[in-house]
Formats: C-alpha cells, structure tokens, sequence
DNA sequence: TACGCTGCGAATGTATACATAAGGTGCCCC
DNA sequence: GGGGCACCTTATGTATACATTCGCAGCGTA
C-alpha cells in the first residue's frame, strides 16, 4: 500500500488493472487469472475478483465462457465506431435539448463555457490542459440538455473509453499548428449546436453534434495514417489490437 | 439447491433477483444487502456479491455511494427515452449497413424472415409467439449487419431490459385487433428498412428504423393511458416505478 | 434548544481454506 | 500408432471469520 492513496484494495486494483489495459501493457485478449493478480498486487482474489468485474461493467474486459476475465480487443474499426456512437448519441442529446427546451440557466452556463474558450484562444500559447477541461465541460452539458438520464448514462458510459472521449488525441503535440486551426472549427461547431437548440432545431442541432465528433475520428485516421513512430507519443491508441 | 437447475449458487441467485426487479416486487430504490440476500437465499455472501455486480452490469442496480446496491428507479419517462434509444441505435445499424453494404447471405436470411412472417399472418389466428420469435430475429439479424460490433453490443444492452426489446408489449391481449393492424404496419416497415438497406440508402434506413421503435413507443403511451387495471396483464410495465 | 461528540451497530471490505469443475497431459489399451 | 480414459493440475466457486468504516442515535454540554 506504499503508492496508493485509495480507500480500499479493490479500488486500488481497479485503479491499476484499467491503467495498464489502457497503456496496452495487457495486450487484448489476454486473459486474467485471479491468483496471479493478487500475488502481483499483494493482497487476497477477494478485491481482485471486484475489480475485476468492474472493469467488465466498464467493457474493457469480457466475460470468458469458463467464468474468467480477458482483456477486450479493440480494432481501429471499433475506435472509429465508437467514436462514430459518440456522435450519434451527442446528436440524439442534441435534438432532444431542442425538442424538449432548455432552462436557461444552462443554456448561460454552455455560453460561459464557449467564451472561456475563446479566452484561451486569445492567449499567446493555448493551454491545452484548460482547453480539455473546457471541451470535457462542454460537452457534459450537453449530454446533460437532452433532460434524460437515459441518454446521459449511455453517453458517460462511451466517454469513459479514453480514445472516444471529447477530449481525446488533444496530447497528440505533433502537429500543434494543424490543431490549433482544427480547435477554432470546433468552437464555431459549439456555436452553432448552442444557437441550434436555442432555436428548436432538432434536426440541425443533431447533424452538428455528429459532425463535431467526426472531428476526432479524422484524428484517429490521420493518426493512423503515419509511421508508428508519430504514434509513440499518443497514449489513446495504445490500446490498439494490431 | 432443489428447485435451481443453474450451474451456480451465483447464477441462481442472479436470475433470482433479476426476475423480482423485473417483476416490481423490488420496487425502485430498494437497498438490497449482502447479508439479508444471502440468508433469504440460503447461500453465503461471495455469490450473492457476485450477482450483484452482474446486475449492476446489466444496468437493473445502481452502485450506492457507501459501495452497496440499490434497485434501478424506471420512471414513463425512462423507458420512452429508452425506446427512443434502441431507435437511434436500430437506426444507426441501419445506417451502416446501408453504407457499408450487407452480403447477400444477410440479405436473404433478412428475406427469409420476412416470407415467414407473412406466412403467420395468413393464418387464422396469429401465433404471438412465433411472431415474437421471428420479430426477434429480424432485430438482432439488422445489428449484425451494421457490421459494428460495437454496435451490435450497445444493442444488445438496451434490448436486455424487457420493456425496450423489440417484442415489447406483443404479451398485452387486450387489444387483438389493434394489434394485428399494428403488427401489419411493422412488417410494411421491415419490408421497406431491408429495401432501404439493399438501395444503399442509408438515411432512409435510419429515419425507416426509428420510426419503427416508435410503435413500441406509441404502445406505451396508450397502455399508460389506460386504467391500471388494463395494465396488469403487462408484465413488461411492472418495473415502473409509480 | 441546538449543536456536537462519542459509541455502538450494521454494513461492506478482506483474507483464507476448502469445494468443485474443467481442461490438459500422459499413459495405457486396443 | 491412434484414440480414449483417467488423473492431476489449475482455475473459479463458496463459505466463513475477521477487519474496517460509515452512519446514526442518544446523550451531554454550551
């Protein structure tokens, strides 16, 4: 218990087990053996056994038929098909805002958010950091709009997975330029989901939401598209298959 | 063990309280604790926790903050927002596999289907639960040709919770003529997804799959409507909370 | 009367020993 | 030589005892 700071074991072998299949350390498809994780982490299969099942719930194990645990296996299709779901289920949050009406108290809060944004846009350098939050904010909000805590849950469930998240291959420092120009089409998409809600526009309010995270899937694909060595340093595809 | 044909105490006693969720015997927001569980059950605390988390997985438990478990609160809300969901993600199926193209395999099981369907209809009293069988098929045959696991699996979550599958509802006798109509406009509307699909039209296959999902929608919203003593015959409704 | 503190109890967290089942390997028989 | 059976190994399944923590209630004091 010499590095952690979590209340319990189980925590603190979640903590590590999700860390280490994230990294890629665990390639996917491997499977995890109760005994042997808790040697590693020098406690009882009792914890391990909970954090294991945890991370099920979080789909980043699957359940093997003879009841053990293996390490899921993501492709670079269900990276882009995830990211693709995150769309299609901000767009649904999106024009259900637009339907259902917003109170106006968030619709202030989006806006506040919006012109933090440009704040750091006006900066000298963009803190990256700031930004993430921000854009992480944001788009909580928004799954917040839809009013259904249906929606929400399904859309926090997907966001969990780091290479689908909002704020992913934000740390991708290798083309600080191109993404800088690519943040400032975001923002006017941010814009524009907001004026789409606020005026009832279901239909414009979702295409945009699934346009803005098309954004990250041209991320993945540019990404993709390079020599490993310009992966190295994007830890959101670590945890890619192949 | 006498009445229990599961491998295990685990298996036992998750299919135990899943059903007793489903039923509302366990109303929304009942705590349920280890011990009392496992004394009721005659089984010790390890599998009781075990079913616990399965059910937390399948999204009938909510995790409370002091670590234990309570029952998942279904409000009319929820489940016309999860209705509305399994629309969008139908429709996304749809989507891709329009986009994508489907082999003709699929497309001819797809048509096969649909023949059999029509076959039932032609007889003199419908067989609810060979329809109910074949309209489950079709179903899980469209996610499958979105060719997305990820998907396929999102799918597959929503339509575990009995009020969302696509044979929702086809239990409430109450209506038999209605019925019939409504099941006709279905099969219309399976005709014109899988030509939709084969056109390579793929926002015709989405708007046609979510407007499918809305009769079920539709459904709820009458059965609602109607005096509770109408309502009992639906075991699907139990869960709701009010 | 209101606030807080303390102690008790009931809940989950953990370790461990044992049960059981499934899978693999090696030997033996055909 | 090949196939099948049996054993053994190793995995999860289960029970239970103990640890720990959190919350609540009751009493006390300011």
């Amino acid at each position: 218990m010499s590095d952690a700071k979590s209340a319990t074991h189980a925590q603190r072998a979640l903590i590590y087990l999700r860390q280490r299949i994230l990294n890629g350390q665990l390639a996917g498809g491997t499977r995890l053996f109760e005994v042997a994780l808790a040697e590693e982490l020098g406690i009882s299969r009792t914890p391990v056994r909970a954090a294991l099942a945890r991370l099920a719930e979080e789909a980043l194990l699957d359940r093997t038929s003879g009841g053990g645990f293996a390490v899921r296996s993501f492709a670079v299709r269900d990276v882009v098909d995830t990211i693709e779901l995150r769309g299609v289920l901000e767009g649904t949050a999106a024009r259900l805002a637009a339907e259902r009406g917003v109170p106006a108290e968030m619709l202030a809060e989006a806006r506040e958010i919006i012109r933090q944004i440009d704040r750091l846009f006006s900066a000298e350098t963009i803190d990256m950091d700031g930004y993430s939050a921000l854009n992480t904010r944001f788009h909580a909000l928004l799954a917040r709009m839809s009013q259904s805590d249906v929606i929400q849950r399904q859309i926090e469930r997907i966001i969990a997975l780091p290479f689908a998240s909002p704020s992913a291959f934000l740390d991708d420092h290798s083309h600080q330029l191109a993404l800088i120009k690519t943040l400032g089409t975001a923002q006017e998409q941010h814009r524009a989901l907001i004026d789409a809600i606020v005026n009832r526009e279901g239909a414009r309010a979702e295409s945009l939401a699934r346009e803005h995270a098309r954004a990250a899937r041209r991320n993945v694909e540019s990404l993709l598209g390079q020599e490993a060595a310009l992966r190295e340093g994007v830890p959101s595809l670590a945890i890619l298959s192949t």
